[in-house]
DNA sequence: GGTCACCGAATGTAGACAGCATGTC
DNA sequence: CTACATTCGGTGACC
């Protein structure tokens, strides 16, 4: 079938298609054209990664465009919106619109309804018609990318409900979902009433295989002479054979560790094949990632990236991840080891694929699982360049040949599991059913049991009276604590119930974060004596940053020193940190050794700011869990006191990415906080506000109104406080050459900072900078004012290190 | 006294969505 | 019920 045979599409659309080289559509793609996608129908794709998905999903949306109809494109992962959104603006000039909506991202320009399709993460839509966004009435089609993701156990149930929800919503809605090849898409394709095209065909041959001694043993019955030399790992040798032939290796392992420690190993490979022209590109990547943050693991990356090797995996911050994607795909980094963050993540296809590792450490399972089928064939999937490679290569590795005989027949020949849903687990209804209730799709019992029987779940149980139990269980469980009530058979969300539906608030967080702020209410008195009594010994962390902090605060004026005593607000910071850290929300860090005694023994200390009762040590693991968010209340409370990253890193074990993804929970827990506050209590809005906004700036509660203003963050703010500008209003009338000289002398910077301070005469024209500034600032005033990098004079000064104010 | 190679024991383990209202260096 | 790569810490050999 060739584009202008297919019918529906926009005029100039197959033209358009035709000029990009698409002569012939894939047979897949053919098929889901036959089936009606063009013309409204539903569809369920179920085909391998990386043989046109998405541009099945393209033809449908446009034809319904074309119809009048508005779209609405649902992918898994906020970094897949932005990938899909550059994808379908290419359609702009047949007149359709795209527009992204994600939780930290929302196109800019005219509101969603004004958009012909919009793209939107599955936990994003939920939220939209929770808040009864008005254009969600007017989708004439909706594509799930991924749909086999139902199976999560996390985050599947959204997306079963959030496409239940939509289809009841619009009764006639072109649903067409994509999915990887699964054990049983006819069940799926029967949920969603969709026709289902099914096909193993890929543009670009797959050869999937073991190795084994000295060579690798393919399905198709081939072999590839791939000897290890003594000493030397297999997976070296493998990339370094895709090397010879100048292809990419795509390396997949278990754990973050193994992918920093194979990614040293590999750099020594790599090395060997690169060209001076593409040294001097890594030489320059490598700055970029090292200017990224000033941590560890932004080092090892560096030094990885430098040699033409680089790892991958969710501890990096989100600009060294882009860094690192977009270097693999230009060819420039010949290798990448990775945890499945990049098999699940954007497109990055590679030559050869190599799954070193194939079972991943389980907590609940006791040991170590195997990986899915499905989990395995997506990582194979990767393997392949379109138009780059004759064919993709995905190896496994076995160390005997009972191994590989194995590996064989669990993953080469296996088909991959059936997807099977998993909304009858209590937090996923918990959430679901609140919100069911709360924006008026049922208003029973019966109601909400006739909803949940047009999920996926429904069709697949073949355990009848669970569904309905499990509903007991949470509704008594919503009533019990406020969010719902139950009158003549009759099922209303409550005040609370609504607000916590919109804030997209698991309930339990919800109650546990009301129960919090309730007991502070409620302990206030004592508490606050308490913290008088033990005031000198709850001083936080003896940081570089803090150090500096307290340093500056003596040397200004002295009368400083005693107002954090006296306006001591409560709950405090660490107190609403560790209460929103206790929440099923906030992903827990992990005690290592000896930390349980480090924050037992920080429990007890700080036990006056905690907001409720410490669970006995003998509740193992009630005390663990309080623990653990000590945790990370303690590293929010380091990050909100301006300690440098890199010694945050170190002192909880975390990397640059695991602090942005705690700070950036937190906020958002905070902010919902800070509205059930104002809904209950307003005493404690303030100092809920107050701890959303050390966190949001990164800085002690000195300088929250300076990073307030635009333009100054928590390292201007610390430096402007250090001249002595300790506030807006200090800013709007100090001695412009002092805020210059604190600003470095950069002229436009501090016009505009003076500016957003609301200055009246913010020209810095004809000011000269003030005496008494170290070397290294007027050095770097003078010299420099385009921001180049330099290694040297920095090193001297904590305030000058990359924060994560950098990124984000 | 100091360094180094080696070996057994201890250690630690993937990922990432959401409110609201706007702007870091 | 299940693992395993890496790092740590101790040991003995050697200079």
């Amino acid at each position: 079938m060739r584009p202008e045979d297919v019918p529906g599409l926009p005029e100039g659309v197959p033209e358009q298609l035709q000029s990009e080289g698409i002569e012939e559509l894939y047979p897949p793609q053919a098929e889901a054209v036959e089936a009606g996608v063009t013309e409204g129908e539903s569809v369920l794709a179920s085909i391998p990664t990386a043989s046109g998905k998405t541009f099945v999903a393209e033809m449908a949306m446009l034809s319904s465009v074309q119809r009048g109809g508005k779209a609405l494109y649902i992918v898994p992962l906020r970094a897949l919106a932005s990938e899909k959104k550059a994808e379908f603006e290419r359609w702009e000039e047949f007149g359709v619109d795209v527009g992204v909506s994600t939780g930290n991202y929302e196109s800019s320009g005219e509101w969603l309804s004004s958009r012909d399709v919009i793209v939107a993460t599955s936990e994003k839509v939920d939220s939209l018609i929770r808040n009864n966004a008005p254009w969600v009435s007017e989708l004439s089609c909706v594509v799930a990318d991924e749909v086999h993701l139902v199976d999560d156990s996390h985050r599947g149930p959204t997306l079963e409900v959030t496409l239940g929800k939509l289809r009841k919503i619009n009764p006639g809605l072109q649903v067409v979902a994509l999915s990887a090849t699964v054990g049983n898409a006819d069940e799926v394709a029967e949920w969603l009433d969709a026709t289902l095209v099914e096909s193993d065909w890929r543009p670009i041959d797959l050869k999937m295989g073991v190795h084994y001694g000295n060579a690798v043993s393919f399905d198709d019955g081939s072999q590839r002479e791939v000897p290890v030399g003594k000493g030397d790992r297999k997976t070296n040798a493998l990339v370094a054979d895709a090397l010879d032939e100048g292809g990419s290796s795509l390396v997949f392992v278990n754990s973050r560790r193994n992918a920093e420690a194979a990614a040293k190993r590999l750099k020594d490979v790599t090395a060997r094949y690169l060209t001076p022209e593409e040294e001097g590109e890594l030489a320059e990547l490598a700055g970029e990632i090292r200017d990224v943050s000033d941590t560890e693991t932004s080092d090892t990356l560096a030094n990885c990236v430098a040699k033409g090797a680089a790892f991958h995996h969710a501890g990096l911050a989100a600009d060294h991840r882009s860094l690192v994607e977009d270097a693999f795909r230009d060819r420039l980094v010949k290798t990448v080891s990775a945890t499945p963050t990049l098999a699940a993540g954007v497109n990055t296809p590679s030559r050869r694929v190599v799954v070193r590792d194939w079972q991943r450490y389980d907590g609940e399972f006791g040991g170590m699982k195997p990986l899915d089928v499905l989990e395995v064939h997506q990582m194979m999937g990767r393997a392949g360049r379109p138009g780059l490679d004759p064919y993709g290569e995905a190896v496994l590795l076995a160390k005997d040949a009972d191994t590989r005989d194995e590996l064989f027949e669990r993953y080469v020949w296996a088909d991959p599991e059936p997807v099977r849903s998993k909304l009858a687990a209590e937090p996923a209804l918990r959430t679901h059913l609140l919100a069911t209730v709360a924006s008026g799709f049922a208003h029973t019992r019966e109601g909400l049991l006739e909803f949940l029987d047009r999920t996926l779940y429904a069709t697949q149980t073949d355990e009848p009276g669970r569904l309905e139990r499990v509903t007991d269980t949470v509704l008594d469980y919503l009533e019990a604590n406020g969010f719902v009530e139950r009158e003549d058979g009759t099922v209303s969300a409550t005040s609370v119930g609504h607000t916590v539906s919109r804030l997209y608030l698991d309930p339990m967080s919800a109650a546990e974060i009301l129960d919090g702020l309730e007991w502070a209410a409620d302990h206030r008195e004592e508490s606050l004596r308490k913290l008088e009594g033990v005031e000198s010994a709850s001083e936080p962390a003896e940081s570089g940053g803090f150090q500096r902090a307290s340093e500056m605060v003596d040397d200004g004026d002295g009368d400083d020193a005693g107002s954090f005593e006296t306006d001591r607000t409560y709950p405090t910071a660490l107190g609403l940190f560790h209460l929103v850290s206790r929440t099923p929300d906030m992903y827990q860090l992990y005690l290592k050794s000896g930390d349980r005694e480090t924050y037992t023994e920080e429990c007890y200390e700080r036990e006056p700011e905690l907001l409720g009762k410490t669970p006995s040590e003998y509740e193992d693991v009630r005390f663990e869990e309080w623990l653990s968010a000590l945790k990370t209340a303690r590293l929010l409370e380091d990050w909100a006191s301006e300690v440098d990253e890199d010694r945050i890193t170190e002192r909880y074990g975390v990397g640059p990415g695991d602090i942005r993804g705690k700070v950036e929970t937190a906020q958002w827990l905070l902010g919902a906080a800070e509205r059930l506050a104002g809904e209950l209590d307003r005493a404690s809005t303030v100092a809920v506000r107050e701890a959303k906004k050390r966190v949001e700036y990164g800085v002690r509660d000195e300088l929250l109104d300076l990073a307030g203003v635009r333009g100054v963050g928590r390292k201007r703010a610390r430096r402007l406080f250090e001249a002595g500008i300790e506030t807006r209003n200090d800013l709007r009338e100090a001695d412009k050459s002092v805020v210059l000289a604190a600003l470095r002398g950069r002229r436009k910077t501090a016009e505009n900072v003076l500016e957003a301070a609301g200055r009246r005469d913010p020209s810095m024209d004809d000011v000269d900078e003030a005496e008494g500034v170290s070397d290294a600032t007027f050095e770097r005033a003078s010299g420099r004012t385009d921001g180049e990098r330099d290694e040297g004079d920095d090193a001297d000064d904590p305030q000058e290190q990359a924060s994560l104010g950098d990124f984000g």
